[in-house]
DNA sequence: TCTGGGGTCCTAGGACCC
DNA sequence: TCTGGGGTCCTAGGACCC
């Protein structure tokens, strides 16, 4: 039986998130993401907002500038989570494999769904409408043989429409298109291309290898080329959850003050573990990332000698890198992020001449830590902190 | 115009082991 | 005293996506 996949992506979800909360928005151009006076940028724009060229990712300055009479919505992570578990559970009401590939956007299995739901195109109409009633956003649902297919499909169909790509037909759908509309093609890759003389998948399908390995490099020239020609996997991956877990942010204005630096560190280290325990797993790795005032952008990494899940452990291995990376280069920074990786499921047997009391699993750091999130559940995130965070509120 | 925050995947070199 | 080849782990950086 042929693959039928869906790719379900909600229409500019934040700002409709912001109007369900707030109708007054309805109609108005709408911007979400960080201060337009500071150094933020676009999340999400309304069409009206993008009507005056505004996009995603754009700083925040520059959309006021295009378009002065919007508004501007510093959005919430947490209202965005609650909509994205809504849509999620409708969903999967409709078929058991659905893998969520962000927080607005899933893949669905709907193979020999026929007799339950209908037709494809029908079975599509169904879930949109229950996401309408129950979550309260619009949906675009794509339709292919692979999620490749599926994903570039309901880009087509956007905003609120439905697009389907009978199997055998993948290659056809996309010939015409330009470079960008494939998912994997950037701004990079279609320089390269473009120097090539491609403008369109089409041309890309049917493009001498050898050019292309030189501009791309030899794996992603031939996975480039295959995706160009409307093939891609259907196998969906369900429920892994995340590989790494990250905080990062940007200062105001560019600093190189070690203790502030370090006492933000510790800040995002224990935002970093908190979510680390609530996911179950323990880190085999601790990394920090730093952008520099001129924008040099470096990451450091180590391994722990032990898989651990305590906000100490994760502090004190950033707090090192840190302070070797700027002895490395002492120069003002915008951005200091930690991040958590090499996640593993379980523990492994632990060596008794290993020195785990204060930092393995089940240790000092992860038990304390533990109860620090349990209080924190209860009285909220500033009831209780580690030692030498207090002195260093000044963000 | 001046660039956020959260991720994934890939490449490439060096260390180390057999 | 002139050095192979394969495999795995670790680290750093970059492209890309939402």
């Amino acid at each position: 039986m042929k693959p039928v996949i869906f790719h379900v992506d909600l229409d500019a979800f934040f700002v409709a998130v912001e109007r369900v909360v707030d109708p007054s928005l309805i109609g108005k151009p709408v911007v979400v993401g960080g201060s337009p006076d500071g150094r933020g940028v676009v999340t999400s724009a309304s069409y009206e907002a993008r009507v005056f060229g505004v996009r995603s990712a754009m700083s925040a300055a520059v959309a006021k500038r295009l378009c002065p009479e919007a508004v501007f919505v510093r959005g919430s992570r947490h209202l965005y989570g609650k909509f994205s578990r809504q849509f999620m559970d409708v969903l999967r009401d409709f078929s058991p494999l659905v893998q969520p590939a962000s927080i607005d956007e899933a893949y669905m299995d709907m193979t020999g769904t026929d007799r339950l739901f209908g037709p494809p195109v029908e079975a599509a109409t169904k879930i949109r409408s229950r996401v309408t009633n129950e979550v309260q956003l619009t949906a675009s649902i794509g339709i292919g043989e692979s999620k490749l297919v599926a994903k570039v499909a309901s880009n087509v169909a956007k905003p609120n429409g439905v697009h389907e790509v009978p199997a055998g037909a993948s290659a056809a759908f996309f010939a015409p298109m330009p470079l960008r509309a494939l998912p994997g093609i950037g701004p990079k890759a279609e320089k390269g291309l473009r120097m090539l003389g491609i403008k369109t998948l089409g041309q890309l399908a049917r493009f001498e290898i050898g050019p292309l390995r030189r501009s791309l490099g030899v794996n992603h020239a031939e996975s480039i080329q295959r995706r160009a020609r409307g093939i891609g996997s259907a196998e969906l991956s369900i429920g892994q959850g995340a590989k790494s877990i990250s905080a990062e942010t940007t200062f105001g204005e560019d600093s190189d003050d070690m203790d502030f630096l370090s006492g933000t560190l510790q800040k995002l280290s224990e935002r970093v573990g908190v979510r680390l325990r609530k996911s179950g797993k323990f880190a085999r790795s601790v990394s920090l990332k730093l952008r520099y005032h001129d924008w040099e952008t470096i990451s450091r990494q180590v391994t722990l000698p032990a898989p651990a899940d305590g906000d100490a452990t994760i502090t004190t291995a950033g707090r090192e890198l840190l302070r070797k990376a700027m002895t490395k280069r002492k120069a003002k920074v915008r951005l200091v992020g930690v991040g958590v990786g090499n996640l593993t499921e379980q523990v492994g047997q632990m060596s008794l001449l290993e020195d785990v009391a204060s930092s393995g699993p089940g240790g000092l750091d992860s038990r304390l830590s533990g109860t620090m999130d349990k209080i924190r559940t209860r009285f909220g995130h500033d009831a209780i902190q580690r030692g030498q965070s207090q002195a260093k509120k000044r963000e």
